[in-house]
DNA sequence: TGATTTTGTTGACTCAGTCAACTAAATGCA
DNA sequence: TGCATTTAGTTGACTGAGTCAACAAAATCA
C-alpha cells in the first residue's frame, strides 16, 4: 500500500469516526452539559486535584473558557476549589459528593451509548474492535500507557476462548494439526466438567476487557498438581505475565497442600521453559514425538513444593 | 451484554480521538474554512451532484445551518446549484473550478497534517495503524456493506470458538451456568478427537473472516447421525443461515447414507425450532430438566433420511 | 531587587449552530 | 381529479460556545 494510499484511508476513518463521535455526543443533549462540560467533568472526576492550567491543556481549551465554567460548576455545587499551599495562584479543583453522583451519571450513559454499539455486533466483535483501538492508540497516543493486566477466575466462554487461541497459536507457529486442539479441547473440557474449585484453577489475565493470558491447574491425584495451557498472547508478552501466572499456581499448589507441581511442554517455547527455569522447575524428562504433525521435544517439568 | 472493561476502554480510545480529531482540526484554521465548511466541501467535491439533503444527512448539519453556507459558498463561487429537472424542488450541488481548487488544496493541508503524524512512526507502523482502522470501521459503520456469508469447514481455533460463542450466549440469554461449557466441551472436544472426515464433518458460517455460525453431524452409530451445536451469531440472524446450515447436515447425511438424523434441543430456542418444523424434523420427546441452572424443556427431535 | 513568567479571572465580542415559520414542489389518497 | 400531507430548501430571530485582549496576583529568574 503506498503512502498516499494510506493516508488516504486514514482521512477517511477520521472523517468516518468525526461522525461517529458527533452521533456519540448527542448523548449529552438530554443533560444539561454540553460535550465540552463532560469531558472537563470527566477528567476532574477521574484525576482529583487538577489544577486549571492543566486541565486546559489536557484538554487544549481556552484558560479564559475553562475559568468561566468552573465557575458554574463551582456555583452549581459540582467541584471546590481551594488555592495550591505550595504555589497559590494555582487551585486545586475536586469534585463533591453531587458532583461526583453527576459524573457518575454521565459515565453511566456514555457507557450504555457503547454498549448499545456494541450490542448489535457479533460475539468477538466488540473485542476485536477494542483491540484495534488500543493498537490505533499505542501508535499514534506517544503519552499511551498500556492498560494494566488483571488476573482473574475463568468465566463463562474464556474454556472456549483458550481452545481457540493455543489452538490458533500453535497452527499458525509451528503448523501443528487439529490434533492438538482435540487434545487442548479434552484437557480443558475435562477441567470444566470435573471441575473442583476446592483443588483446582483457572486464571485469566485480561487487559482492557481483553483476555491475552491464560494457565490452568488441575489435580493429578496423589498430591500431584498439574500446570497446563498457559498462555500468553503475543499482543502481550514482554510484561512479564506469564510469569505471574506461574508463580500464582505455585501459591495456589502451596496452599492447597499438593506435594508437587508437574508440567508438560515442548522444547521451542523459550520463553515458557525460561519461565520454568526461573521458578525452579526442573526438566525430568524428554521425548521427541510427532503428536501434532511436526516433529517435535516434549518434555516434563516437575516442580516439588 | 458487554463487559464493562471492554466499553470504559472504548469510551477512553473515544476520548483519545477527540482530541487528536481535535488537534488535526486545528489544521483548518489557518485557512478560511470552519471545520464543518471543510467537511462539505469535501463532501461535495467528492460526491458531485448531491443535494442539499442529502448532505444534510450525511454530515448530521442541521438544513438551515447548511443552506446559509452553500450560499455563502454560492456567492463566493465554489459552488453552483442547478434545480433537479426531476425534482424541481431539489438542488443540484457542483463544484466550480475555483471550489475543486479550494476542495483540492484542503485534501492537500489534511493529507500534510497526517503524513507528518506518519512521519514520526517507525516503519510499518503506519499500516499496523490504518489496518486497525479498518476493523473499526468494518465493525462500528453501519453503511460499510456487510461481506457475505461463507460456509466452510471448520478448521484450527474453530472448535474453541464453537464452544466460547455457545457458552456465551447461553449464559447471557438464558443465565445458564459453566456446567452447559463443560458439556459443550466435551461434545466438541470427542468430536475432535475421534473425528472421521467420512461420516462426520462440522461447517463454520464465516462473514469478513469473522466466524458467526457453527453446527456438526456426529456418528450415533447403527446408521443414526446427531445434529449438534447448531449456532447463528446475532449479527448474522434473519439472512437464513441457520437453515443453510441445516440443510447442509442434511444433505450430508443423505449422502453417507445415514438413515436418521437426531437432534437435543431446548424449547426456548423458537427460531432452531422453527427450522427444525420446516426441515422435516419430528419431536419425539421432552423432558423438564436442570441440568444447566435454570428449568429449561428439552426436546429429541428426529429426521428419518 | 526589579523584570519576567505563570495562573487564573473578567470584559467584550463573534459567529457557529438551533428553532420555528414559511414557500414551493411533490406525493398520497379518496 | 382535487385536497391534504409530506418533503426540499430558505429566512428571521436567537443563543450560547468559544476567542481575544487586558489585567491582578503569585512565583521565578537573573
Amino acid at each position: 500500500m503506498s503512502d498516499i494510499a494510506l493516508i488516504e484511508t486514514a482521512r477517511d476513518f477520521n472523517r468516518f469516526y468525526t461522525n461517529f463521535l458527533g452521533l456519540l455526543n448527542k448523548a449529552y443533549l438530554d443533560s444539561p452539559y454540553t460535550l465540552t462540560d463532560a469531558r472537563i467533568l470527566f477528567e476532574i472526576g477521574s484525576h482529583d486535584g487538577v489544577s486549571a492550567t492543566a486541565l486546559a491543556g489536557d484538554l487544549h481549551l481556552d484558560p479564559a473558557y475553562l475559568s468561566r465554567i468552573l465557575k458554574r460548576f463551582r456555583t452549581e455545587g459540582l467541584i471546590r476549589t481551594d488555592p495550591d499551599p505550595a504555589d497559590l495562584r494555582s487551585q486545586i479543583i475536586n469534585v463533591t459528593d453531587r458532583g461526583r453522583e453527576e459524573f457518575e451519571e454521565l459515565g453511566r450513559r456514555a457507557n450504555a451509548q457503547i454498549a448499545a454499539r456494541f450490542d448489535t455486533l457479533a460475539s468477538g466483535e466488540p473485542e476485536a474492535a477494542v483491540s484495534a483501538m488500543h493498537t490505533i492508540r499505542a501508535l499514534l497516543d506517544p503519552t499511551a500507557k498500556p492498560a494494566p493486566a488483571i488476573i482473574r477466575a475463568h468465566r463463562a466462554g474464556d474454556i472456549g476462548w483458550i481452545i481457540q487461541s493455543q489452538s490458533r497459536f500453535y497452527t499458525e507457529e509451528y503448523g501443528w494439526d487439529l490434533r492438538f486442539e482435540a487434545l487442548v479441547a479434552e484437557v480443558a473440557g475435562k477441567f470444566l466438567a470435573n471441575f473442583d474449585p476446592a483443588l483446582e484453577y483457572c486464571w485469566i489475565a485480561e487487559r482492557g476487557g481483553i483476555n491475552v493470558g491464560s494457565v490452568l491447574v488441575t489435580n493429578g491425584g496423589d498430591g500431584i498438581a498439574k500446570l497446563r495451557l498457559l498462555y500468553v498472547d503475543k499482543s502481550a508478552r514482554g510484561l512479564g505475565l506469564g510469569k505471574l501466572l506461574v508463580d500464582e499456581c505455585i501459591r495456589f499448589c502451596r496452599q492447597k497442600g499438593y506435594s508437587e507441581l508437574q508440567l508438560w511442554t515442548n522444547d521451542m517455547l523459550e520463553t515458557a521453559r525460561a519461565i520454568y527455569v526461573k521458578t525452579g522447575f526442573r526438566l525430568v524428562s524428554e521425548e521427541r514425538h510427532r503428536m501434532f504433525g511436526p516433529e517435535a521435544n516434549g518434555q516434563n517439568w516437575v516442580l516439588a513444593l
